[in-house]
DNA sequence: CCTTGAGTTGAAGTGAACTTTAAGTAGCAG
DNA sequence: CTGCTACTTAAAGTTCACTTCAACTCAAGG
């Protein structure tokens, strides 16, 4: 079995087929088609999807996701060495989150002794300093421009 | 001036009239009205305000917060140790969030190193211990119910 | 009284990341 | 060749947390 069809690929990697086939639509993965026109997946994509699922775990847009993987060689199957550059681009993104999160967590600490929650003097709720909760969320939760 | 009109509940809280009035839709906050149907907020809104703003930091969607905010007292204004208590209840969920982005922070640093990211070797790509990124985002990808 | 800025409503739109649906085709075992 | 499952598409629907719009009314200063 050299090619795995969107079935197979759904199975081994968790990702439900109608995903799959949006990743496509959205230009992450790519796959071959059979004479029937069936899609028939490299075992390669196996790594993307795989990058994918990570990169979303650590709370990327598949937006960025997508202009990761654009960075890889089309020439030639990317390395593990290809791979671990693009997963160490993550690694500052997700210890800012952390960063942010535990410093939401000392504060809510302290708020928890004080029962304060007030705008004016707690600084929970007053994020000026960009306290990102993390996550695609909706819009301007997390980019708050409109300040 | 005893009470607020919504612009300047806005302007205190930083959350937009328009957020302000579908929260009042959605029984986050309420609002007595002007003989000319205007809402008006009670000071103690403020809090209420505040506390929904630090939930969603923390990751807690509306729905929870609203159910957070029904357990308050009804036949008086919240005393502090009421917004304590209600703080104290989402930090058990940070700690949690930032305990998963730390275990995927050390993961992805080992993955970083073998340049593996292969769905049957790599932890990362096979959350089967509920590494959920946190945050209000979209459907299942927090709450991978469909497994 | 008049103007102007702030407020009112319901309904529709937004964006991310998908899923669902409907109607049809491919591929393979028997 | 039959029958069955897995596949195909485009288009519309879903969820969350809002925002925007259109068409209006209220409140306050000059």
């Amino acid at each position: 079995m050299e090619t795995l069809t969107i079935g197979e690929l759904s199975a081994r990697s968790g990702v439900a087929p109608s995903a799959l086939r949006f990743y496509e639509r959205e230009g992450l993965i790519h796959a071959s088609r059979t004479s029937g026109n069936q899609r028939r997946y490299d075992r390669a994509e196996l790594r993307r999807v795989s990058f994918i699922k990570i990169s979303q775990q650590v709370g990327v847009s598949l937006d960025e996701i997508r202009e990761a993987l654009a960075s890889l060689p089309e020439n030639r199957t990317p390395t593990k060495a290809d791979w671990s550059r693009l997963s160490a681009s993550w690694r500052y993104r997700l210890q800012e989150r952390i960063a942010v999160l535990e410093r939401l967590r000392d504060e809510l600490s302290g708020c928890i002794g004080c029962g304060c929650l007030s705008l004016q003097r707690c600084k929970l709720a007053n994020p000026g300093d960009r306290l990102a909760a993390g996550g695609t969320g909706p819009q301007r939760i997390l980019n708050p421009a409109a300040d």
